[in-house]
DNA sequence: CAGCCCGGACCG
DNA sequence: GGTCCGGGCTGT
């Protein structure tokens, strides 16, 4: 195939317009070559394209429109139009939305913009004074460097009239230069911190890989303080070296200036920011750069994937198990999953890094797919707390109580030696059901059938399926009777009723998501907790991450069976995760904390697992469950998404398109719902999902398309397919 | 019959 | 995705 077309020949031109096909141009003045960025007429507009390859030659000639002309940046590498081309595959997404994911930079036609910078110029100053001298030994420090006004100023710690005095008189010279340049260096023998015996051997391991210049993936496991963040850019030190570029990805969340300083710390540079916070210039000059090797370490949010790296050499993936990589809306990809991708097209390196791997990464280390490297914690021992069950079926409790005897005790026991107590239920609002005791209706959300929850704090009914309220009603919807309807089950806010009834004199604070209109005022109560502001805490699932509460030496469980029922693929890993993280706030008191689960099933095999904090065990056992099952991350499995304004158009429509499955059928795809419970309220618009479970990608890829194809939806409704399998949920 | 709104086809 | 075009409805 020829890579370079002269003046006028025919090019196959991918746009970024939704066109199911290439386009059919001639070759600019000058002729180009594949991979070039282009502008090019559609209808009576100018669009971004790149030049895919020759012009099929099947249209009317002289129909045929010329290319405007060749942008001024680097061509996409063959390396990325493949790894597009399979991300587009593997996910039922559309060329042109995949180009766009590639071209999220704006003003990648216009041409360089310029800057005044500032250099050491040739004459002295007339009189040199501290600031002046300041001045110049900064310029001439940095010998070729060239500065902003602003970053000369503070770097001199001066202000810029100083500098615009010294421009002035010829000292110092101004010039106009590209905006967007080269970021800093960054020097990878700067010595980084002492590593310990583990992380040493770990950091030559995953050096010896990035030697060899082939792919590979490796688990880099490692609990909170094991130093996994060094081991891992001891890596990203050696693919410099080799000069190769690194990305480091980091959930949204993680992405914080404190992680970048410990980067700079490293390597004595700033690296390569890219995250939807990054300004629309940066942004330019980060796209810009990558693709012209300027840019060494980019670290950025899971879209960095899609950056026009010239020589990728190492992916690190940072919290890997972290949801927020799977991308939920427009072109729907995992985030973990395509950077192996990446990685293997272009022989690079990637290390998952993670305390809790996910499952999938988990199996694949342990079939071999993967490397593993596993990184003791620095404290030895580990952080959770002495765990036991409370078997409910032996506890006497009255109906409507729901803290056992068992666990007053613990609790009035850290009362009276002043220490803290963590109250855990994951459930938000007063009680799950509200129920006519005349007639036995519950009442449910008129908009997805859930059934309601009565929020006392609101004053009103909310469904937490669609996000549908309702104020509380006096006479049952039903059967009209007054004053019959009754709370039936425990939510934290009756929870907390619960226990102001039985520890009179504690003080309790209540943690639920609902209960607080900011982040501010959230961290705020926090704040006020950890430092010793209430005996009691009740909190959902809120709890579970991030702060410490160093008084904190109980954690009641009130449900523990909670997340058990239902038929979520990932309810014993998430209940198992979620659990373990509880219970860990009770881990880092100075005395022994202690965990202590109430459970009707003891003997469980999740609630076993989690009383014997026998992780290794646990994964097996859900591994083989799930190897059973055929579903991911041994099937696979994709989700159709149907969403509308309205959630009973999509709920009915999801239930007669489960039910018009004949290409799936055909393949031995299995198609699950819609459930009420997969209704969920995103943007204002209702979703509804459609399970599919297959054993195979490809023929499952190809059954959908051919279904979706032939499904005609009403105006109003979106379909798209969410083909991750690994990780649907 | 002009004005306007909406859905659908098309874009090289 | 944006634009244009034609059909059908409304209103005088």
């Amino acid at each position: 195939m020829p890579s370079h077309f002269e003046e006028g020949a025919l090019v196959g031109v991918l746009t970024t317009q939704p066109l199911d096909r290439l386009l059919d141009y001639k070759a600019p003045e000058g002729g180009c070559f594949v991979g070039a960025f282009v502008e090019v007429p559609l209808g009576p507009r100018k669009v971004l394209g790149v030049v895919w390859g020759p012009g099929r030659g099947d249209f009317d000639i002289s129909k045929i429109r010329s290319v405007i002309r060749v942008l001024d940046a680097a061509p996409m590498l063959d390396e990325m139009r493949q790894f597009l081309g399979r991300v587009a595959d593997y996910t039922l997404t559309p060329m042109p939305a995949m180009l766009r994911l590639a071209t999220r930079s704006p003003g990648l036609g216009d041409p360089p913009s310029m800057r005044k910078v500032y250099r050491l110029g040739h004459a002295e100053p007339d009189r040199m004074t501290d600031a002046r001298r300041r001045v110049l030994e900064v310029l001439s420090e940095y010998g070729g460097l060239s500065f902003t006004l602003g970053e000369l100023a503070e770097t001199a710690g001066v202000t810029s009239s100083v500098v615009k005095g010294l421009v002035k008189q010829g000292a110092v010279s101004e010039e106009e230069s590209p905006r967007d340049l080269p970021y800093p260096r960054l020097d990878p023998e700067l010595p980084g911190k002492e590593l310990t015996g583990d992380q040493a051997a770990g950091a030559e391991v995953l050096g010896a890989a990035i030697r060899s210049g082939a792919y590979g993936t490796t688990l880099l496991k490692g609990v909170t303080g094991s130093g996994k963040t060094e081991v891992y850019l001891e890596a990203v030190a050696e693919c410099l070296r080799k000069g190769r570029q690194a990305l480091v990805l980091l959930p949204e969340i993680a992405l914080t200036a404190e992680f970048l300083k410990r980067v700079e710390a490293r390597f004595g540079a700033m690296p390569t920011e890219w995250h939807s916070g990054v300004t629309m210039t940066e942004r330019r000059r980060a796209w810009k750069m990558v693709g012209e090797g300027g840019a060494q370490l980019v670290v950025g949010a899971r879209s960095a994937l899609f950056l026009p790296f010239r020589d990728l050499g190492l992916i690190v993936i940072d919290e890997e198990h972290d949801t927020s990589y799977k991308q939920e809306d427009g072109v729907l990809y995992n985030a973990r999953d395509m950077a192996v991708l990446r990685a293997s097209i272009a022989s690079a390196q990637v290390v998952l890094a993670s305390a809790t791997p996910s499952l999938e990464s988990w199996v694949n280390a342990e079939s071999g797919k993967y490397s593993r490297l596993e990184l003791k914690s620095r404290f030895g021992a580990s952080e959770l707390p002495d765990m036991s069950a409370i078997d409910m079926r032996d506890e006497d409790l009255p109906s409507s109580s729901w803290v056992s005897p068992s666990l007053q005790a613990a609790v009035r026991e850290r009362l009276e030696a002043g220490e803290q107590s963590l109250l855990f239920l994951n459930r938000r609002g007063y009680a799950p059901v509200t129920i006519c005791r005349a007639c036995g209706h519950q009442i449910a959300c008129d908009h997805c059938d859930a059934r309601m929850v009565e929020h006392r704090f609101l004053k009103r009914l909310v469904c937490h399926q669609c996000g549908e309220t309702k104020p509380m009603p006096e006479v049952c919807p039903s059967c009209e009777v007054e004053g019959k309807l009754a709370p039936v089950g425990p939510g934290v806010e009756r929870l907390h009723e619960e226990a102001a009834a039985l520890f009179p004199d504690a003080r309790i604070a209540v943690l639920s998501s609902d209960l607080f209109g900011s982040a501010r005022a959230l961290k705020a109560k926090v704040e006020e907790i950890a430092s010793g502001g209430a005996d009691i805490v009740i909190g959902t699932q809120l709890v579970a991450k991030g702060h410490n509460f160093p008084l904190l030496t109980l954690v009641g469980v009130i449900d523990a069976d909670l997340g058990l029922q239902g038929s979520d693929l990932r309810a014993a890993e998430r209940t198992f995760q979620l659990m373990r993280q509880v219970a860990g706030r009770a881990g880092r008191a100075e005395r022994a904390g202690l965990a202590l689960l109430q459970t009707f099933q003891p003997e469980h095999p999740v609630i076993r697992a989690i009383l014997s904090g026998d992780e290794e065990g646990f994964w097996r056992a859900e591994a083989a469950e799930r190897k059973a099952a055929g579903v991911p991350p041994y099937g696979r499995m994709a989700g159709i998404v149907i969403s509308s304004p309205e959630a009973q158009q999509a709920f009915d429509i999801g239930g007669a398109l489960a039910r018009a499955d004949g290409p799936l059928r055909r393949i031995g795809a299995q198609v699950f719902g819609p459930a009420p419970a997969p209704i969920a309220r995103i943007r204002g618009r209702h979703r509804v999902r459609l399970l599919v479970k297959a054993e195979k990608t490809a023929p499952l890829q190809a059954a959908l398309a051919q279904w979706v194809a032939q499904v005609r939806l009403p105006a109003n409704l979106r379909l798209s397919i969410d083909i991750d399998p690994q990780n649907f949920f």
